[in-house]
DNA sequence: CGGGCGGTTGACAAGAATCAATGTGAGTGG
DNA sequence: CCACTCACATTGATTCTTGTCAACCGCCCG
């Protein structure tokens, strides 16, 4: 890849870039000011962070990072060794947008190999822009996906939650153009699974064969195949979020 | 209460405008413009809304609203019925800041009366003022509440996180006025507190009596005291968010 | 070959839900 | 003023989902 041809925006983009431009596009129409100030993140030499590393500790702010490929998750761990994962950072998130105010009780922790760039210049004065409003929906979207988190935490059943968070990650990973027809690598083990939806490592296992027995899913290596997605999103209570055609 | 008065910010502003002043001043100074205009808000005239109330359908928008007194909350309601609270909105939040993107899952009910103001005059055109940065921060807070939610619903015992919510009620409402020395109104049935814990109702009314025989809280009608506030913060793994002194 | 991690399984314990009944207190209407 | 009602709180008995403990397997890798 030469930086020659990384210069003009429309062609020649990596892959992952252009698949944020395109869900920022999605969120909000973008200029072409926009599409230069997204696409100039191109520019940059990916950085590298190894699994299981701690990309933010509590409490510790840094500039934003657009991840580029791998899995991160917010995370929790209680004084007793409880560990909660809050959220996954999926490829095509941007992490740590917003800044902890000071202390936050959450740390951020790889649990695959990342590439990733700094965002920074994607938040750089654009009062009003298109950029600004897509980068807001962004971040609404972020919430939103804590709120399913805590509906399926509180009142959902073992296979509803898994089902649904199953559904999350399809959806996601879609937009960032590494999933369809339902079926996406999950790089994760059982346990991060089961820290995710407050359920034993034991009964995640269950849980999983009980939706394979059903033929709701398949999981072969650390590819998930959602077969039933209608049946899944009645199970889970699940529906898509909504996005502008095209 | 006379207009009259009501048009110099400083003295005479009603104690929901001057709480919210200093809530906000303590997340990012505020200078004279943006104090002016926060108090303009006192120039209104409250509205009220009704207990059990929908105040916002979900997927519906609308103007943002200052809450001035009353409890309210987003929930989302399973098809079979089952509910789950996902925060809570007290005294001094702003409802309705972001709207949702497009469709929202949750929907926003009144759990007491409530009056309210439009609050969209403090969203007008400040890209970089202290209004904005205390805005910002504020919505951070929010955040950092529903992480909190979900790592209580993820991996607390019922005792943990009914000791988790009353911490947290008490900082909120203290930093509105409404709480000190760990004694504050809680406007809530039991029903209202097990939807938010994830809890069947008779599972939180043993938790309660349990925490009340520990001597952890004291309860009376509708008045919550927290009797032991360092054995409550070891219980729930709490920490009270961090503000700028005085 | 050995070791470790991740996945799987069985037996058992425990936290929490459910069902059902009773208590209690504030209104309400006769 | 007193039954009556309704919503909320409380209690006991039982069931069920999920957690814990322990063992075993398969596989990758040094």
């Amino acid at each position: 890849m030469s930086d020659a041809l990384q210069e003009l925006p429309p062609p020649a983009l990596p892959p992952e870039i252009a698949a944020l431009l395109q869900r920022l596009h999605r969120l909000a129409p973008l200029e072409e000011a926009d599409v230069a100030q997204v696409a100039a993140l191109a520019r940059q030499a990916p950085r590298e962070t190894g699994p299981r590393q701690e990309l933010r500790a509590e409490g510790i702010r840094g500039a934003p990072l657009l991840l580029l490929s791998g899995w991160a998750c917010r995370i929790r761990i209680l004084p007793d060794g409880r560990r909660q994962i809050v959220s996954f950072l999926l490829p095509g998130d941007i992490i740590g947008r917003q800044q902890p105010s000071l202390a936050e009780l959450c740390s951020i922790a790889s649990l695959t190999r990342l590439r990733h760039v700094d965002a920074s210049p994607l938040f750089v004065a654009t009062p009003e822009g298109g950029l600004a409003r897509a980068l807001h929906a962004l971040a609404l979207q972020d919430v939103a996906q804590l709120r399913d988190q805590v509906v399926r935490l509180g009142r959902q059943m073992a296979h509803e939650r898994l089902a649904s968070l199953l559904l999350e990650f399809e959806a996601r990973l879609g937009a960032a153009g590494l999933a369809g027809d339902g079926r996406f690598a999950m790089p994760l083990t059982q346990e991060v699974l089961a820290d995710a939806l407050g359920l034993s490592v034991v009964h995640l296992n269950r849980t999983l064969q009980q939706l394979r027995r059903e033929g709701l899913i398949a999981l072969k290596g650390r590819v998930v195949t959602l077969r039933q997605t209608a049946a899944l999103r009645a199970i889970a209570d699940w529906q898509p979020p909504p996005q502008l055609p095209d």
